[in-house]
DNA sequence: ATTTTGACACTCT
DNA sequence: CAGAGTGCCAAAA
């Protein structure tokens, strides 16, 4: 298998993306690590934000490692609480209780 | 080739 | 808990 980037790595991603059960969240460091790239979360970041174009992906349950919620993503809250997931504050959710453990 | 950018992670204060 | 500083690395400029 040749190197993984761009188009690979993106369909990689978001399907590792479209695992995460309902009323679980995933860090991007999670995903960068599944994606077997551990060092590469901000390039996660990225694609979460092109996933739109490639489809609907449940991209509301990625935050990052302190549970903080993507910036410019204004839904995200409200679709993470209508899944049952608790916040630590209006930024914050709770990672304890939520995180998805494989 | 070099610099900047990014929905990040980790440690220390 | 909040900031600052450092590390990270592919993609784009």
């Amino acid at each position: 298998m040749g190197k993984v980037l761009d188009d690979d790595l993106i369909f990689l991603v978001l399907s590792i993306v479209e695992e995460i059960p309902e009323g679980k969240v995933a860090t991007y460091g999670q995903i960068a690590g599944l994606a077997d790239r551990p060092n590469n979360a901000r390039l996660v970041g990225k694609i979460l934000g092109m996933s739109e174009y490639y489809g609907e992906y449940p991209c509301h349950r990625v935050v990052n490692h302190n549970g903080r919620l993507a910036p410019n993503f204004h839904t995200q809250k409200e679709k993470l609480e209508s899944e049952g997931i608790k916040f630590k504050n209006d930024e914050h959710v709770d990672l304890k209780k939520h995180k998805w453990i494989i």
